[in-house]
DNA sequence: ATGTGTGAATCGCTTCACAGCT
DNA sequence: AGCTGTGAAGCGATTCACACAT
């Protein structure tokens, strides 16, 4: 789930009990990797191989063949032993897993650059995340197309997301805005969102949140590039 | 004395995938974080802050006073006793430590809907990622203007990367070509890869590569509204 | 009194290794 | 034989807790 919940951390002085953390959760890596195996199935599926093996999936990931075993394992026990996974099976079994046997409706906040681009991003619909509205606050924006959706008034978002059953919204609103839109959004009843703000969002517990930082990821890479050779823990103070 | 150190490994099995001697390199999760330092860092600076603390740099991401304070620790001492970090030394600290001190020139590959996305992205330009030149192979698109920037040939990367000296690409292309494509901007000399497309993509070592997967962090949302108030783990064998 | 820097303790994810099924 | 499923080991990342600096 979200790297970005809302905790609570309390000064523990004496823990002399050893706290059972219950922590019996799959992680988030594991359903990260599941989207991944979930993707190699349908390619498999298109190449229509009938069985497949926790190696040869993780060696289309860069995995070990343990680790996919081990993934897999959290949720059932899909394969059958001397032959390897049905390629079939396996792919309905992740889907079901994931909730990707059914269509989420997801709306979108935010009519700009990104997330005009997104309205036409076809993975979304592919998968079954269809974007059936759009918010934006900006007068110049609301009444206007997106692709062949309308841009909507944000402050009209409880109606249209109720008759929507929209539970899913991405936010690709200006940083300065992300916390005020993501409070507006869990209001209205939101329970899950895919945040492109380049900034930490807070929400309650039950709400699920997804950061896509895409000038992280770049900056991740500035750091690769320049760090090349040369051993951390070198002192840069001046 | 124990005799067991001379039994023989008969099992020695071909571990293909990463073999990564990690050791002393600093992780991941702490260069993705000191992205989020710096952002915070950069939002204090406007806000006029002269100090702040590992305790308020961490409430600002959902992290603690210790993880902020133990990321910075690999890279030097920046802080003073009793006061707390400088902001503008920090700031500065780590845009050395990310290389975000100059600027990069950067090349995108793929005209498509998220590749002209891409082209507009104010954050790229302002945290110095400069995108210089655009590619594609499709012969409907090369020629035309994406932004300022007109859509070259694939097949001219070679040239044109050196004449910009461009080290970092970001790939914005079908899953099936994209490994064919990361494959030629190795060989021209690319040394930092940004993927979008959706499928592991392999680089040789020395080859740094992040991906941005949308469809996996939305699936990952679907997972967690598919699986609220469920056990993982439920007994599905006999 | 306040808040950093950091070994030590702890936690949790990954890998190993093998029992067990086909 | 071949390959899964899984406790246990291994190990990297996070948190604790406190000495130390201001």
């Amino acid at each position: 789930m979200a790297e970005e919940q809302t905790k609570r951390k309390l000064r523990k002085k004496n823990a002399r009990p050893k706290r059972q953390k219950a922590s019996n959760r799959v992680s988030d890596a594991t359903v990260k990797r599941l989207s991944k195996y979930y993707r190699t199935l349908q390619n498999a599926l298109s190449a229509e191989k009938t069985t497949i093996s926790s190696e040869e999936i993780g060696r289309l990931n860069g995995l070990t063949a343990a680790q996919v075993r081990k993934d897999l394992s959290f949720f059932g026990a899909f394969g059958r032993r001397g032959l390897g996974y049905s390629v079939v099976d396996l792919h309905r079994a992740i889907s079901r897993i994931l909730g990707l046997h059914r269509t989420w409706n997801v709306c979108l906040v935010g009519a700009g650059n990104i997330g005009t681009a997104l309205v036409h991003f076809k993975q979304f619909a592919e998968q079954g995340f269809l974007i059936k509205c759009v918010f934006d606050s900006d007068p110049q924006k609301i009444g206007k197309a997106v692709g062949s959706l309308k841009v909507h008034d944000f402050s009209q978002i409880k109606p249209l997301i109720e008759e929507e059953n929209i539970k899913i919204a991405v936010v690709a609103v200006p940083a300065f805005v992300a916390q005020k839109v993501v409070d507006q959004l869990v209001d209205a009843g939101i329970r899950a969102i895919l945040n492109f703000a380049p900034i930490s969002i807070f929400v309650p517990k039950g709400v699920a949140v997804r950061n896509e930082n895409m000038a992280i990821e770049i900056e991740a890479l500035s750091y690769a590039l320049s760090s090349k050779g040369q051993k951390p823990r070198q002192i840069l103070t001046d």
